[in-house]
DNA sequence: TATTGTTATACTCTATAACTATA
DNA sequence: TATAGTTATAGAGTATAACAATA
């Protein structure tokens, strides 16, 4: 979206917090805004390695996610937590996975509220490709030294954790 | 979204894929999805605190941005560019703030191809009170121990510099 | 009554292409 | 020719509310 910037833009506004009297936050905003302008980086990077095979990152996911239940399925509120996304986001990515016919939806056995979807041969034979892709053109080169992924992990699951994803103190 | 769930969905998919024979690429997954759903996180706490002010966050940079800027004042280009968004994001953004009287466009007193956008008396007052609230509300309480954004401000730094965000080595 | 899921609706941001005006 | 910006159009994800069906 342009050539590189002569200057790092985060480290100038945290610079302009300083100067306005904002220290005791300046160092936090640099940070929150980093995370930001990363995951829009790393995002634009995945969507660009899945088009080719015509999924978007949240169906993507919606499939990753398929392809290690057992069964390759789910209910429906099941995806929605684990994705920890909203209800009517699994409803519409179902909805175009299922035009694509890459997952069924299907009648749960006991209970009669429960839509539970289910990953299609087709579906999974696509998900293995796409994760194929994603972990050499990304995951593997992902600009990340060794040490620097231990801190991203330990340092967001600390902060995941706080935030109340999830209880598991591990 | 929903209440807490047992386990790190993000450990178990470490440990997914390493059962799959793609323990090179793990770690470095779990690091990028945990940055997706940090970033999904903040997002949800800052337009919470924005949303009082009937801003979005990224009318909010917009407006930030200009309070920097001498005589609070940029052309299009220049914001697109600083705020690493598309052209058309910033017209839009622009048309939505000028229709809520924080901003103006004028004419650039030279090259008659430039638009400047201003902040308005109105949008400056804005931006300083909903800075102050997300200082108060979200910086100053982050979740992040001053060791972790630290390191959070480091790691994501050099990976922005090498993904070609800005050429400033210090 | 509570839960599950869908539908309808609306509002973000984003992106491409075509276009105008200016340099 | 190249640049700056707008417009039209399209598509993505997200969210709320109302609703149907089931427990």
């Amino acid at each position: 979206m342009g050539a590189p910037l002569p200057r790092d833009p985060i480290a100038d506004a945290q610079r302009n917090w300083e100067r306005r009297g904002w220290g005791e936050v300046a160092a936090p905003m640099a940070a929150i805004t980093a995370i930001m302008r990363t995951q829009q980086i790393l995002l634009g990077r995945i969507e660009e390695v899945l088009k080719p095979f015509g999924l978007t990152f949240a169906r993507y996911e919606l499939l990753a996610l398929l392809s290690f239940a057992r069964g390759g399925e789910l209910p429906m509120s099941r995806a929605s937590a684990l994705l920890q996304v909203h209800p009517t986001s699994v409803t519409n990515a179902v909805d175009r996975l299922q035009g694509a016919r890459l997952v069924q939806r299907s009648r749960h056995p006991t209970d009669g509220r429960t839509t539970l979807v289910r990953l299609t041969t087709e579906g999974r034979s696509l998900v293995q490709k796409a994760t194929a892709a994603l972990n050499s053109e990304v995951f593997a080169q992902s600009g990340f030294t060794d040490d620097d992924v231990e801190q991203l992990i330990r340092v967001l699951r600390g902060f995941r954790r706080r935030a109340g994803d999830f209880a598991d103190p591990t």
